[in-house]
This record gives C-alpha cells, structure tokens and sequence, in this order.
DNA sequence: TGTATTTTGAAATAAAAATTTCAATAAAGA
DNA sequence: TCTTTATTGAAATTTTTATTTCAAAATACA
C-alpha cells in the first residue's frame, strides 16, 4: 500500500541480483543503523563495493544515495513515533485507537501475566516429563486442537512418539492400551469441552501421566493434571487468545530439544534429505 | 548521570551566545530531525550562519559536526532501543536464567516488533477484505497449518463461508471453482512451504483476492498477496514461534466480529442453544 | 565447453559537506 | 560616547562522500 523503501525492496526483490539481495537484507535486519551511514560505510558492512550500494538505490528507483538516505530516514522517523505510541498504550492503558493495537498489546500482557506466575519446578517437571515418557498422546478439541497439532507436529518432528488425539467422540483406540510409562498432555481454556475431561479421567485410571495446560487454578483440568502450567488467554474480544499458551508451547518445544541435542540433531538431518528429496521448501 | 548531547547542553547554556541559545532549542525540539541534518540544512533551519552551527558542536566538546551529528543518533537509536525494550526491565533480573524466561520474552518482542511494523490500512484492508468475501480459503501448510486452523475454527463459526485447503498433495477440489469474489489467505514463515506458494499462484490466476500473513518482507508469499500482514517469528530456538502470527489472527477475528456484530451475535446464540443441547462444555 | 551478457568493485572524477578565514557587526566595558 | 573584545556569516579551502568509468569476474546461454 505504502511506498515506502520497504514497499520498494519487496517490489522489486526479484529482479535483484545476488549483492543487492545482500544489501536488501541488511537494510531490513538493520533499519535504524543504515539509516544513519553513508555509502560506503553500508558498502563496507555488507561486504560489497561502494558503487554497488548507489546501483542499489537508483535501482529501487531514487535519484541517487542521499535520496534514498533520506527516505530510509523518514521511515525510521514514522517507526519511532509508533513506538511512541505504543509505549503509550502498554504502559498507561491509554485507549488504543485501533483493534490490533488493542489486541496485540493484550497478549503482551498476556504473555508478561504467564511469565509471572510461572513456576520454574513444574516446567522442568513438564520437560522432564515429557523426555521420559514413552509415548506421548495430546488431548485438545475444538479451538484449542490448533495449538495441540503445532505441539504434535515439533514433538513428533523429533521425538516420533507423539499423537494427537483428534477424534472427538468416543475414546480413541490408541489410547486403549495406554499405560504408566505414558504421557498425556491436555489443553483447555475457560469454556472447557467436557470431553477433555473425560478423557483425562479416563488416561489417569489407566495409571498414565498427566501434563495440563490451562488458564487458570480454578480450571476443571487443573486437578487432573500430574503437573500444570498455566496462561493467560484474556482479550478484549469473544474469543480466548491461545498467544499465551502457544509461548509456553514453544518454550517446552525448545527447552526438550536443548535437553535431547544429539538425538534431535541426527534426526533432523536426516529429515534435511528427505525434504530435499521429496522438494518440500521453497530455494 | 548521562553524557549525552542533552546533559552537554544543559550544562553549558550559561555559556551560549545568542545564536548558540537558538541552535540548542531547535535541536532540543527537534531531536529526531536534527540527527538527520547536515550542517548547513541545520543552520538554515534555525537562522543561523553554517560556521556557527560547526563552532557550536566544537563548543559542546566535540571534534567536529560529524562527531556531535554522530551523537546525536547515538541519543536516538538509545531511545528506541529502549522503547523497544521496556518490557524486559519489568522482568526481575534482566537475564532470563531458564528457557521459558526466554522465550515468553523472546514472544513479547516478537509482538511488540510487530505492533511497530503494522500497517493500519493494510489491516484494514485485510478486515474489509474478509468481510467482503463470498467464501475464504486458508493455505497454511506443515507447523502453520496449526494457526491456519485457528482461523479457519472462528471464521467459519462466524462467517460460516470459511474453509482450511488441508490436503497437502494437489490442488484442492475446492479450490477448482475459485472466483474473483473469493479470498483466499495464505499463512507461510521462514522455511516457506513450496506447496503454500504453488497454491496462491493458482488462485491468483484464477483472479481470487489473496491476503497473505508472512514474517518478512523478503519471504516469497510476500508479493503473492493483494495484503500482506507481517509478523515477527523470531525465537533462539530451531522452531519460528507463531506467538505473533497468532496475536495478529486474534486481532483480525476480533476486528471482523466487531464490524459485524449484529449477525455474529445472532450466530452464537444459535449455536449456544446447540452446544447446550449436546453437552459440549463442562458446567 | 566456449561465448555473450550481466554484475561487480577499484580507481578516477564530480559533488557536497565541513571547516577555516576574514571582514563586518554586535556587545561589553571605559 | 568611544574603544576593545567577542561573535557572526559569506566566501575560500579542505575534507568527505557520491557518482561514474572501466576492466575483471561471475553468470547465463548456446
């Protein structure tokens, strides 16, 4: 929509030759530095020549460097006073005058929220939990099934002992012969579905582990969780926001992958293969 | 105590000529301007003579007008980092001391960053857009499949014209009658999904509008969507975090909710009468 | 594989910015 | 008031920065 320098470089990003696609990188990894140098100075930090760095402005359709300087400069001006702004809404709960304003700083206190009343032991008992258990099942319906596959998807990625349970009625087979070397992680917030419910009862007669993920002590699955972790999910809106506990998703995901190394390691080379084989990702 | 441009010109005002008094004010009023002047523009901007402009950095202590220009954006670039990094001094130590500090912080920043880089009437536009659709399609492969889920859960709940493509092998049937009054949405980070790519190509032939939510400007989907929403996935992690993508998603549900808030409310109380009448949540 | 085309950066050149000079002006002190 | 001293800005000079040139290197193409 804009036309700002940024608008310009994802224009134009195409038809950009190896070294220009070097300095579009920097300028996006580094706008408030590039801003401020000259020609050569950018040139010399990239690691390409100085006249490159000019063919790269004209190229973008600016009169020369200092023109494109300039506009970088004006761009730099617009993000400072937004984050003005911004310090304005966090921190004063001034009214904000948008929706994802309103939103986006919501979850931030969202995620502050769950950071403070997290407790350190029972989110290493919940990754050690989860390093030990045989099999790994995920429990979580409705709304709440999106965050339980992008936890399936990394801890099968690199356990390859872990399911989510997607049927909704009736128990799934695979937890039939579930046991007490087993782990089942639950996920539910405020309108908790009752089959949640019912199927952490049913796993904990079975004698297996219980890991919940919930909002709040209160909670219905609180009791039935081995260990809990909770987070925040309010928003200003009719739905939950699952920013809070997808955070602590990736911090479980991140902090069993560190405990495994090795393993993790192998097995993601491995994987490199087949995706190249099988042309998965784009490049 | 500092020893920025400011503190050096707090304690020498006693000292400043006429001319000099009228140079410190401008920059005290224009920070973020004057960093960005050369001498002569600056003297030009306060009424002064070029020499008394050089004279007046040399009078601060510095070496010369680069060196106090130098400064000056030093002051700048402080101030935003600290805008930026606001929320980390409200944690206790500073350094996180375990994973999950660092990552819910590692979170928070990703949404601040992209709070910063929002553009109001791309979202708009992306809000209109949604609303104005006859039907929508989500494209979101592998890990974002989860988030595309989510947003496939709550607009077709409110809008009941929303659809998630989720095979991942051929284009879906679905999308064979594609019109220009379609939207289709496309959610693709970091190690970008080349089937997530083939899929917005298509659909852009066929003439649907395309809004696509990615995590950079460089990303490839960038310049397949009529929209584009940008999102920061930033974690010290072998996983992107989706925290922020997800955030923008709340807003988006959120903001279409509101602009139709009559119909959604008749919606939900339609389907509150059918979840009570098959006992889908607990209490 | 060899040839045409594009891209690149070091060096030369042009342009712009910073600094110094110096005469004019303003302020301070008698 | 007049003299002395400090301050000022236009112009000259110096320094830095941007741009252009051109041969070498990389890439695309046949």
């Amino acid at each position: 929509m804009g036309n700002s320098v940024y608008d310009k470089i994802m224009a134009k990003q195409e038809e950009m030759s190896k070294a220009q696609k070097k300095i579009a990188s920097y300028i996006i990894d580094n706008p408030e530095t590039a801003a401020f140098l000259t020609a050569s100075k950018l040139a010399k930090n990239v690691g390409v020549g100085e006249a490159t760095v000019i063919r790269f402005a004209v190229f973008l359709g600016y009169q020369g460097y200092p023109d494109f300087q300039w506009h970088l400069q004006e761009a730099l001006k617009r993000k400072w006073t937004s984050a003005e702004r911004f310090e304005k809404t966090t921190l004063s709960s001034g009214q904000a005058d948008s929706v994802w304003e309103e939103v986006l700083a919501d979850d931030i206190r969202n995620i502050q929220t769950t950071l403070e009343n997290m407790d350190h032991d029972d989110f290493q008992a919940a990754v050690d939990a989860i390093i030990q258990a045989k099999r790994i099942y995920i429990v979580a319906y409705r709304s709440a099934q999106s965050i339980g596959q992008f936890l399936e998807f990394y801890l099968d990625l690199v356990l390859q002992n872990t399911e989510l349970i997607r049927q909704a009625d009736g128990v799934s087979e695979h937890l039939l012969d579930i046991g007490k070397d087993d782990l089942v992680i639950g996920l539910g917030f405020s309108r908790y579905t009752k089959r949640t419910i019912d199927v952490l009862n049913y796993v904990r007669e079975r004698g297996a582990k219980t890991l919940v993920i919930t909002d709040h002590i209160m909670s219905p699955l609180a009791p039935l969780g081995d260990i809990q972790l909770f987070a925040s999910v309010d928003i200003n809106s009719f739905i939950d926001s699952f920013v809070a506990p997808l955070s602590i998703i990736n911090a479980l995901i991140t902090a069993v992958t560190r405990s495994e190394q090795e393993k993790v390691k192998k097995r993601l080379e491995q994987l490199e293969g087949l995706w190249e084989t099988f042309n998965v990702f784009h490049e």
